[in-house]
RNA sequence: GCCAAGGUGGCAGAAUGGUUAAUGCGGCGGCCUGCAGAGCCGCUUCCUGGGGGUUCGAUUCCCUCCCUUGGCUCCA
């Protein structure tokens, strides 16, 4: 069954496919590591976490890389208060950021490339563009200013430059020159911060190159999922396409997909504005199933406002499903739920993923299950039945992350 | 300001050009209860932001206004 996603910048729905002889490549944009993971981050890699469950449950070959930016301002900023050297912050942030998301059950990316191990190819990158004539130097930094390009390639930039655009089919999104479209390349830098030699001394590549750098070279161009946040598509994901469209003529990806923001007490969770609620503290207090109970119980793309009430009630609610179902497996007399029904649910699970990944569809199925379980006098699942409806279940539990009977 | 997504019962959140607008949570009332879990039943009767328009008929389509939230080079 295909998996259909969303596509941002189409706004359409568009099957995931993969290249001939190729498994589906997925390039997740990851973490900055100079801090914990909240549950924000959680809620996104867990979108791609369900992309790859489905995926590989309908036994297409994936391969899941996700970067880790690991040199930024803000680990140099953060490592110096801390006085240590950025490696060794970006190192201990990363374990840390890692084992929380495994916790949670996410699946591992195959490949996790650290943006240090880059440089040389991303200085490349910077090289090649300086070719296309279009850096110009700012004081320490260079800036890179894309060409004006039809609406349709790529992510709209800022509000000025919307505002004036005339959306003539067939007539260029226009970009003015030096507008906000630009974006920085190479930074002039010494140690101890982060600096490599380039095309202009010593200094360090822009962030946006970075995932260029790595997708070109570990899944190949466009790579067939992309995305991250929503708050990544500008300037992130515009930049990262515009050298795509440079460099190599192509869009980055097929498909990009932007699984909306978890919000909190009315804004944006975010390490700058410190209004977070982090992915430790909700694992210790809610455990891994009902925490993805909680941030999966609406759609994936929607915004989620985070309430402690909601997570509260998730958790109850997450508790009395599995309670049932894990007494339903016990096989009893009489039983009028039986494995006919939990292969009906598991297909009606696959369906809801395979569209757009429904997971408030997913549930309310398992819901309705469960209260059909406790509306049976016997709550067992018929002699004989046990090992199809256990099955059935475990297709559920690989397919939603969940884990239902143990 | 501009771009985008939304505004449905106490809350969350579906659905549909047409009988009493799903479901869950919560609340209220009642029943049952002791070798899974407290569960079960009933009630919560006039909820679709405002205003226009299209239509025999709109919550659903169109226009407009209002409001909320996010983005607009730190961001998952």
């Amino acid at each position: 069954m295909d998996l259909l996603l969303r596509d941002t910048l189409s706004g359409r729905a568009r099957p995931v496919r993969h290249r001939r002889g190729r498994p589906v490549g997925i390039y997740v944009c990851g973490p900055t590591v100079y801090d914990g993971a909240h549950v924000g981050h959680a809620r996104t890699y867990l979108f791609f976490d369900l992309v790859r469950r489905h995926l590989e449950a309908e036994r297409i070959p994936v391969h899941h890389v996700m970067n880790v930016t690991n040199f930024e301002d803000k680990i140099d900023t953060r490592a110096a208060e801390l006085g240590v050297t950025w490696r060794t912050l970006a190192l201990r942030e990363e374990a840390g950021f890692l084992r929380d998301l495994h916790a949670l059950r996410i699946l591992s990316p195959h490949v996790r490339p650290r943006a240090s191990a880059f440089v040389p190819q991303m200085t490349e990158v910077v090289r090649r563009l300086a070719r296309t004539g279009r850096v110009h130097r700012q004081g320490d930094e260079w800036m890179y200013t894309p060409p004006a390009r039809p609406r349709e390639v790529n992510f709209a930039t800022a509000s000025e430059l919307a505002s004036h655009a005339v959306h003539e089919p067939g007539h260029p999104f226009p970009l003015g020159e030096g507008a906000a479209g630009e974006f920085m390349v190479w930074k002039r830098q010494d140690p101890p911060r982060p600096s490599w030699p380039g095309p202009w001394g010593r200094g360090t590549p822009g962030w946006h190159l970075e995932c260029y750098a790595m997708a070109n070279q570990l899944l190949g161009l466009p790579v067939d999922v992309h995305g991250g946040g929503t708050d990544l598509i500008f300037p992130h994901h515009f930049a990262e396409n515009e050298v795509a469209l440079a460099l190599r003529h192509r869009p980055f990806a097929r498909i990009f997909v932007h699984p909306g923001l978890v919000l909190w007490e009315g804004s944006k969770m975010s390490k700058s504005k410190g209004n977070l609620v982090r992915l430790r503290a909700a694992l210790q207090e809610a455990g891994p199933d009902a925490l993805r109970w909680y941030l999966l119980g609406r759609p994936l793309i929607d915004r989620f406002h985070w309430t402690s009430e909601g997570a509260h009630r998730s958790a109850s609610e997450w508790r009395r499903i599995q309670r049932t179902l894990q007494h339903w497996l016990r096989a009893g007399e009489g039983g009028r739920v039986g494995a006919v029904r939990a292969r009906e649910v598991a297909e009606e699970v696959r369906r809801d993923l395979a569209a757009d990944l429904a997971t408030d569809r997913v549930f309310d199925h398992l819901r309705a299950w469960v209260t059909a379980i406790e509306g049976d006098p016997s709550g067992h699942v018929p002699f004989g039945e046990r090992g199809r409806a256990a099955a059935a279940l475990r297709d559920v539990e690989w397919r939603t992350g969940l884990r239902i009977l143990t």
